[in-house]
DNA sequence: GCAGCATACATAGCACTGCAATGTATTTCA
DNA sequence: TGAAATACATTGCAGTGCTATGTATGCTGC
């Protein structure tokens, strides 16, 4: 299953907050993390992640610093902000606030389609 | 509240989908139900609804007709297609993918702020 | 030693998108 | 008669972003 892409930028900031909020990472392992929790539904591109990343930092949500990894690996580390805290909470009402709306009107439709099984096809042959 | 545009972009297509599938509609009377929907937290604008209605009259996935209301007033009568009932199958499928993925992550987030209170403060200042 | 792969990060131009701003039209009501 | 409600339309400017591409380095098997 592929993902649309307003759907994938809508959810992106929230999904590298939280995951920052879970412990400190770098690009990398934020990609093979994001693909572990959809169970491989959301394959996000090296050329996504790293301007999502960097506009963060700008933003004052995130910050970095390099390390050096035990291989040898340099990596560039990213830690969620004071800030960056505020706004996933607020990523976070947001996206539910939208999830109930669809819900109801998911459920809404349900219903309807339970009440009016008799009717529907008359109507929509007509 | 104010929903940020890339969540409202992302939702548009499948809250407006969903609520044709309840029943025929009109721009203005969907714009309403938006609003009733979300509780007053979704305010779509004309200029937002309508191009959204056009593209997705473009796509296939609804069609239109004018008609008269009883007061006199012309109205554009749109109605949802089964290309438009496979497609919302598709976005809400896509939607709790997405939902499901952020479930997780803030799972997660709760069970680390709750098994390492006493350590984060301590972290948080060096 | 070398090539291929894995690990890690960077970036910009072209393509695309979209909505704020603005406009038109008509009915209702004080 | 004018303001508000009801109803729809549209585009240019502003903004966005990701595809495509590139760099760097460690590891491993031959």
């Amino acid at each position: 299953m592929s993902i649309n892409k307003d759907l994938v930028a809508a959810s992106s900031t929230a999904l590298v907050l939280a995951i920052l909020a879970e412990g400190d990472s770098y690009g990398y392992a934020i990609l093979k993390r994001v693909r572990d929790l959809s169970g491989g539904a959301l394959e996000w591109t090296d050329g996504m992640l790293y301007p999502v990343l960097h506009r963060l930092e700008r933003s004052g949500f995130i910050e970095s610093r390099w390390a050096k990894a035990e291989s040898g690996r340099r990596r560039k580390y990213y830690r969620i902000t004071y800030a960056g805290r505020d706004q996933l909470a607020d990523e976070r009402r947001q996206w539910q606030t939208v999830d109930k709306t669809l819900g109801k009107i998911w459920s809404a439709i349900a219903d309807c389609a339970n009440t009016s099984v008799n009717l529907v096809p008359l109507l929509q042959r007509s």
